[in-house]
DNA sequence: CGTTGCGTTGAATAAGGTCAAATAGAGTGG
DNA sequence: CCACTCTATTTGACCTTATTCAACGCAACG
């Protein structure tokens, strides 16, 4: 998983640079990091079609990282957006809340994908970001990282597509809550959880949830003994194998027809 | 609503190169027209704090606009993305469909917002985007954007903060289709409306409705009979009056208060 | 070994969906 | 101008689904 072993050329931050640092509560890298161009998950967080000097580039970007540990928040709703956040390992959640207090789990993040991008509009986040389990994140400070895309033109479109990436997987939340059933949610949240997981090399048909049972149902719009009893259910019918966080799915083609494919 | 008495200085498109003409199906606009610089919706098209050299380049992008009658497309699900638009006149409902045939307006855009950003991701679009009545749009070519976003870095920023807004919008739907109930929805959807249409200076408190229940359901993820009787069941508190598509927010505050604040 | 958090399950209830029918309005063609 | 058609909307009756409330099991932890 790290890249401890890897000795190619890199742009190494300069030294003393790092005054984001206590801000942004981080550790800094030192020139002995390898930075992303020999990361494994440079390619989830990078397009394949930059340039090894851009991935450079790129990396001189990532000053430091943050660890977090389980139910350590990353940033919260109203804090100075400052930085960009690529996960490394781990999962954080994102959590919305309205202005009457209810909230909403809005999404979880794996490794190689980033969090904080509701920031950037309004130069505070509008959401918490909460660690599930112990987890590193890799920090982009938005300023420094403005600045390396009009330098950089891929990593600008780069960066456009991710945004835009991250509207597509909110809109396809929306149909989710908007017109699927219990069952047809959690199938289509399993679904998606193995096609991550597959992404990243792991089993796609066995892992295990993070999450809690109500945390899945505030992410899916329903009530965590629902989330419970929709698992038996597929269970009990041969769909999964469920015991406790770990998950099977026994069928995935079963879950796919479930929701109409 | 049009820019016509203008003769400020603005950077006229180049003569024959708006090859993007046929493909995107739009009309050229010849140095005649005023551009951005004194369009009425520049101040929600772009960012107030763009130079007036920034704003004429970014006009100069706009190399054609486009007319929609009622239930024309401006692009459907799968089309090639070549463009972003900005509304300019009518409003635009876009939508989503997935693998099983189900399908959900996921947004009304009005004058000065922004379609089609889900199709920078994958290069082709996510969702249909089609006219509620007669609907003009400025054409803003994509790859001339990314170009001129090189250039320009403010009009990068710009465009980083539109698609994050775009996120946050989406994201608080989410949270409107898990946690609220129906009657909550409908305010909630009121009050949007209300304070857009403000921000464009028309009545807070009086607007016409130019989708069907059924859209507006859509949106809200319930049936069009049940978005039917919740806008009764209001009239008949003395929150709205409602006739057809013509609405009164008689009670914005109780509107507010029904969403807990 | 009691406490605490998480998960499961059951029974009662409420919210919204579905089906059906009636009405209202806009647009069309005679 | 009127009859006709088509679509959108409203309303009622009934039914399905998921929520709510409650009880209980289990494992981790101090």
């Amino acid at each position: 998983m790290t890249a401890s072993s890897c000795s190619l050329p890199m742009t190494a931050p300069e030294p003393g640079v790092c005054d984001d640092d206590a801000r942004l509560g981080c550790r800094a890298l030192g020139a002995a990091s390898a930075g992303c161009v020999c990361c494994s998950l440079r390619f989830h967080c990078l397009s394949s079609d930059l340039a090894q000097s851009e991935v450079a580039q790129f990396s001189a970007l990532v000053l430091c990282r943050r660890h977090l540990k389980d139910g350590q928040a990353l940033y919260r709703a109203g804090d100075a957006f400052a930085a960009l956040y690529l996960v490394r390992t781990g999962l954080v959640k994102s959590i919305v809340l309205n202005e009457g207090g209810r909230e909403q789990v809005s999404g979880f993040y794996m490794p190689g994908e980033m969090v904080g991008v509701d920031g950037i509009a309004a130069g505070k986040h509008a959401s918490d970001a909460v660690a599930l389990g112990d987890t590193d994140v890799c920090v982009l400070p938005y300023e420094r990282l403005e600045k390396l895309s009009h330098r950089a033109p891929a990593i600008d479109r780069h960066l456009h597509r991710i945004l835009s990436k991250e509207v597509v997987r909110k809109q396809s939340m929306m149909l989710l809550l908007g017109s699927l059933r219990a069952e047809e949610r959690i199938a289509s949240f399993l679904l998606n959880l193995s096609q991550r997981f597959t992404a990243r090399g792991f089993s796609a048909c066995d892992f295990v949830l993070r999450m809690t049972r109500e945390e899945i149902g505030s992410l899916l719009g329903m009530q965590l003994e629902t989330v419970s009893r929709v698992f038996s259910r597929m269970h009990k019918e041969g769909l999964i194998q469920i015991d406790g966080k770990h998950v099977r799915l026994l069928s995935p083609q079963g879950l796919r027809r479930m929701i109409g494919n």
